[in-house]
DNA sequence: ATTTAATTGAAAATGAATTTCAATATATTC
DNA sequence: GAATATATTGAAATTCATTTTCAATTAAAT
């Protein structure tokens, strides 16, 4: 758990740095992301906060995400689905969106990275990021039926 | 004009093909729509509209773009702003978004498009359509200054 | 022209996210 | 280890984009 430990000292420190408190409600809700398999949104990460940690309300939740953010511990990322969903930020990286169980695969590829300078350079434009997400049907889903798995 | 009444043609045909009324209303939000350079949203358009059609309600733009969408006139895309923006349906393109002007580049590469199909066959995904945005600044944004236009 | 059912507009409702503000808790100072 | 200053919290209100409701209107079929 040395990556988690590391992410908490990173927090508490960048809010002591930043004159920000340290209190309960911030440690829960940094908890409890930490426990998710990430890509959660504020709704979320409230309801299973609440069980565990009862004291904490739904805009502390929602407030925290955004100091986290702001310290550069996650980013906002978001699927379509209307609301912002939070991932540890980390080596860049796109998406495959499963459409049918809502799994999300993490993919790099240095061919597209590599295309994306070749086209930006050929519009003479300043690239500064950019999101790739690929919606479609993981192999579980497809296995487990032809579209609907009710 | 050729594009243009092509478009509105297959509007007013999709309209009555599946039993939907043409109404002045639903023509002005077309007209309208054709009017623009495009990636508006409904907010953007209901504005522009009521000084040519001031008999056209919000909630009907609102319900017109989205009817033009089930019809394949229209596209829904949003570039991170919070509203839901419409593009002409048209063959797929991904998209330059500048951040300094808003402007929006379409683009295509094959080679993407193909590195795309290589990644998702890597993790056995069936891909159904994806979105590509490049954000960063354009050539006339950089020449206008360090960032800041104002 | 009459009928019937879709459409409209205004207002209310929704849902995610943010703001307000009095009460509380953290850090700092003595 | 108090006392103090001020950041943070929670609940409720607010915002903003969008959708829904419903009575009045209007398109299209008869």
């Amino acid at each position: 758990m040395l990556k988690i430990d590391n992410i908490k000292y990173r927090f508490l420190d960048a809010l002591r740095r930043e004159g920000f408190r340290v209190t309960s409600q911030r440690i829960s809700v940094m908890n409890a992301f930490m426990e998710e398999k990430g890509h959660v949104n504020a709704e979320e990460l409230y309801r299973k906060l609440r069980k565990k940690y009862p004291r904490v309300s739904h805009t502390t939740v929602y407030r925290t995400l955004k100091l986290m953010n702001k310290c550069d511990l996650i980013k906002e990322v978001e699927f379509g689905d209307g609301t912002m969903r939070y991932e540890l930020e980390q080596a860049h990286h796109d998406h495959l969106v499963c459409t049918g169980c809502g799994k999300i695969i993490e993919f790099l590829s240095p061919r597209i990275e590599l295309d994306q300078d070749r086209i930006t350079g050929e519009f003479d434009f300043l690239p500064h990021h950019h999101r790739l997400e690929i919606f479609g049907l993981c192999k579980d889903c497809r296995e487990a039926g032809s579209g609907d798995s009710s």
